[in-house]
DNA sequence: GCCGTTTTCGGCCCGACTGTTTTCAGTCG
C-alpha cells in the first residue's frame, strides 16, 4: 500500500480521529509535499496528483473531517483524491501529522521552501543549490549569491546571483500577496493607460483579477495590437514601473513601484478571446478545458480552437467563440476555478448569477454615534443615491467600547430619530426607509449585549463577535450558536472574523453554525470590506448547498464605503450566489415579512 | 499518484522568456 517511505497507516485509527485539522491546513502539508517531492526529482505527475489534491481539497465547501466522519467511504469520489492520498488524509485527521511528509524532511530541510519562493528559483535550481553547496535557508543564500559562489554552479551565472539577491529582498519587504483593493485600481490604470496607445483595439485585466480573487499574486494584462513593440515600450517606461523583469515581443515583466508584479502579454486581434480565457485562468480550468477539448478531439492554446487534424483555426476573437467551439455556454471568470462550472456549461445557455443591480439595500453600516464618520441623514442620502429602497442602521453595541458602542437608552434615543428622518423623508416623496438595526455584540459566553427587549423593538438585529478571538474551536463555535439559538439576531455579521493579510480567523465549525442559521432562519452577511470578504467564496458556496441566506452588506462607515459593495458582488459570484441566496435583493415589504416570519410574528 | 467515451495500463496542457549556453534547460504562468 505505503511507498517511497511513507509509514504505513492503519486505516481502522480514523474510528479514534481527534479532528484536529480543517481543509486549508491539510491542503497545505500536500502543497509542501509535491513542492518537496519535486526538488527530490521525483515524478513529475506524482508531484502533479499532490499539487492537484492540494487544490481540490483548498477550493472544497465541505470540510474533509465531516466527510471522514461517514467512514472510510465518506471521502470516496472526489475527483483527484485517489487510494493513496486518501490514506494521508485520513492519517492527518487521526495523527495531525504526515508520515510522508515527515520522511521527506529527514532528508530535506523545511527551509527549502522558503527557497522556491525565491524568483528564478525553481525545484530543479533549489535541488542543485541543496545538494552541491547545501544551501537551506533563505540565508544560506542569500550569502551564497552576495559572495559570488553561486556563478561556480552550471546554469548559475552573475545576473542570476543579482537577481535572486533583489528577489530576496522584495519577499521579505512583502508578504508577496495583495488584497484585490489594491491590485485591482493598479490595474485598471495600467489599462486604461495602454488602451489609449496607437494601435490598440482591446485591453483589459485578465487573471486572478478579473477572476476576482481576493487576493492577487500579480497583475497580468493582455492588450490587442497588430504593432507589440509600442505597446511594450510605453508599458515598460510607465511612470508606476521600478524595473523591468523581462522584455519580449509578445510578453514583458515589470515589478512596480508599490511591490507588486505586472504581466503584459501582446497579441493579435483574430486570438484576442483565447488568450484572454488562457490568461484568465484559472490554472486549474485551463488545464480542464484543454483535456476536454483533446477528448473532443481539438486543441486549444492561447492562439484559438484548432482542429487537432490538419490543425484548422475554428475560433479564437472572443471568449464566447471559444466556449462555443467547444459546446459551451460562456463562463463568468469569478466561477472559472475547475470546481464544476465545465460541466454546467455543457448543460446551459447562460449562468445567471448576483448582479449588482438585484440589490435593494444595505444592511450593515455605522453612524457618528458609534465608530462611523457621517449622521444616519448622510448615510440615507448616500444609500439613495446608489438606488436602494432601504439601509439598515446598525451601529455598535456598549461592549465595543473603543467604537463608542450604544447601550440600551442610547439605541432607543436612535429608534426615535430615525423615526423622525423617515417621517421626513416620506413628506419629501422619498421612497427609502431606513431601517433601525444594531450589530449587538456576541460575548464570550455567547449572550448578547443588548436586552431583548430592545432587541425585539429593532426591525433588523445583527450580532457579531468582537472579542476573546482566541477560544477554541468548541467554546467559538458554541458561542456563535448560542446567539443564533436567541432567537433575537436576524443577521451574523462577519462570520469568522478574518481580516486578510493581517488576522487568521477565529477557530470556528462553520457547517456548525450554518445548521444552526438554516434551522433558525439567520443569514450570514458576507461582509464587503475588501480586508474582510467575510464569509469568503468557499463558504458562500457551502451556505447555497445548506440553503442559508446570506445578506451582502458594506459595514460602512462612511458614506464612500458603500462602493465596496462590488467586492462582495464578485466575492458572492465566486461562491456561485444568485439573486434568491441573497437576503438584501428582497423588496422593503418581502424583507420586513421575512424578518417577522423569522421572528414568529 | 490519478484516471478512464483511448477504462486497469499508459498517459498526464502548452508556449514565451531568460540566462546560460552554443542548441537548450529551467522557470513561469
Amino acid at each position: 500500500m505505503s511507498t517511497n517511505g511513507s509509514i504505513p497507516f492503519d486505516i481502522s485509527l480514523v474510528v479514534v480521529q481527534k479532528f484536529i485539522m480543517e481543509n486549508a491546513e491539510i491542503a497545505r502539508i500536500f502543497y509542501e509535499i509535491a513542492d518537496l517531492l519535486e526538488v527530490n526529482g521525483e515524478n513529475p505527475f506524482r508531484v502533479r496528483s499532490y499539487r492537484n489534491a492540494a487544490d481540490v481539497i483548498d477550493g472544497m465547501p465541505e470540510s474533509l473531517k465531516t466527510l471522514a466522519q461517514k467512514g472510510e467511504d465518506g471521502l470516496k469520489g472526489i475527483h483527484g483524491i485517489g487510494d493513496s492520498i486518501r490514506e494521508k488524509i485520513f492519517e492527518l485527521l487521526a495523527t495531525g501529522k504526515c508520515g510522508l511528509l515527515e520522511e521527506i524532511l529527514k532528508q530535506m530541510p523545511v527551509g527549502i521552501l522558503d527557497i522556491l519562493r525565491v524568483s528564478g528559483i525553481g525545484p530543479k535550481k533549489a535541488g542543485a543549490l541543496y545538494s552541491a553547496l547545501g544551501i537551506a535557508t533563505l540565508e544560506d543564500l542569500a550569502e551564497a549569491a552576495s559572495s559570488g559562489k553561486l556563478r561556480l554552479l552550471d546554469g548559475f551565472g552573475e545576473k542570476t546571483e543579482a537577481k535572486i539577491l533583489r528577489s530576496i529582498k522584495s519577499l521579505k519587504a512583502m508578504s508577496g500577496v495583495f488584497k484585490l483593493s489594491l491590485a485591482r485600481p493598479y490595474a485598471l490604470t495600467l489599462t486604461e493607460y495602454l488602451g489609449k496607445v496607437h494601435g490598440v483595439t482591446a485591453c483589459e485585466a485578465a487573471g486572478s483579477v478579473r477572476r476576482w480573487k481576493e487576493t492577487a499574486g500579480d497583475i497580468d494584462i493582455l492588450a490587442a495590437c497588430d504593432n507589440a513593440e509600442v505597446v511594450m515600450e510605453r508599458f515598460t517606461t510607465h511612470p508606476d514601473v521600478k524595473d523591468v523583469i523581462a522584455k519580449g515581443a509578445a510578453k514583458s515583466s515589470v515589478m512596480l513601484r508599490v511591490g507588486i508584479q505586472a504581466d503584459l502579454r501582446v497579441v493579435d486581434e483574430k486570438c484576442y478571446g483565447a488568450a484572454l480565457l488562457y490568461f484568465t485562468g484559472s490554472k486549474a480550468h485551463n488545464v480542464a478545458l484543454r483535456d476536454m477539448a483533446k477528448r473532443k478531439g481539438l486543441k486549444i492554446n492561447e492562439y484559438g480552437v484548432f482542429s487537432v487534424k490538419g490543425e484548422k483555426w475554428l475560433a479564437g476573437k472572443t471568449e464566447e467563440d471559444v466556449y462555443k467551439a467547444m459546446g459551451l455556454a460562456w463562463i463568468p471568470p469569478e466561477l472559472r476555478e475547475n470546481k464544476g462550472e465545465l460541466i454546467v456549461a455543457q448543460s446551459k445557455k447562460t449562468f445567471r448569477l448576483l448582479e449588482i443591480a438585484d440589490l435593494r439595500g444595505d444592511l450593515h453600516c455605522h453612524t457618528s454615534e458609534s465608530d462611523g464618520s457621517y449622521s444616519i441623514e448622510d448615510m440615507a442620502f448616500a444609500a439613495m443615491s446608489r438606488g436602494y429602497e432601504y439601509l439598515a442602521i446598525t451601529d455598535h453595541s456598549k461592549a465595543v467600547g473603543v467604537a463608542h458602542g450604544l447601550n440600551e437608552e442610547r439605541v432607543v434615543a436612535q429608534m426615535e430619530r430615525i423615526d423622525a428622518v423617515n417621517a421626513k423623508l416620506k413628506k419629501r416623496g422619498k421612497n427609502f426607509t431606513i431601517l433601525k438595526g444594531a450589530e449587538v455584540d456576541i460575548r464570550a459566553d455567547g449572550t448578547l449585549d443588548h436586552p431583548d427587549g430592545v432587541l425585539d423593538r429593532l426591525d433588523l438585529a445583527v450580532g457579531a463577535v468582537h472579542s476573546s478571538f482566541n477560544m477554541d474551536i468548541k467554546e467559538m463555535t458554541a458561542r456563535i450558536v448560542r446567539a443564533i439559538k436567541s432567537g433575537k439576531i436576524d443577521v451574523l455579521a462577519h462570520p469568522t472574523g478574518r481580516l486578510i493579510g493581517a488576522r487568521e480567523p477565529y477557530a470556528v465549525d462553520m457547517e456548525i453554525v450554518m445548521d444552526a442559521a438554516k434551522k433558525h432562519g439567520v443569514a450570514l452577511e458576507l461582509n464587503s470590506y475588501p480586508d474582510r470578504l467575510d464569509l469568503n467564496d468557499v463558504h458562500c458556496n457551502l451556505a447555497k448547498h445548506k440553503g442559508v441566506m446570506v445578506a451582502l452588506s458594506t459595514d460602512s462607515h462612511s458614506v464612500y464605503n458603500f462602493e465596496n459593495i462590488i467586492y462582495g458582488v464578485h466575492t458572492a459570484r465566486r461562491g456561485w450566489l444568485e439573486k434568491a441566496d441573497i437576503l438584501n435583493t428582497m423588496p422593503l415589504s418581502a424583507l420586513l415579512r421575512h424578518i417577522r416570519a423569522r421572528r414568529g410574528l
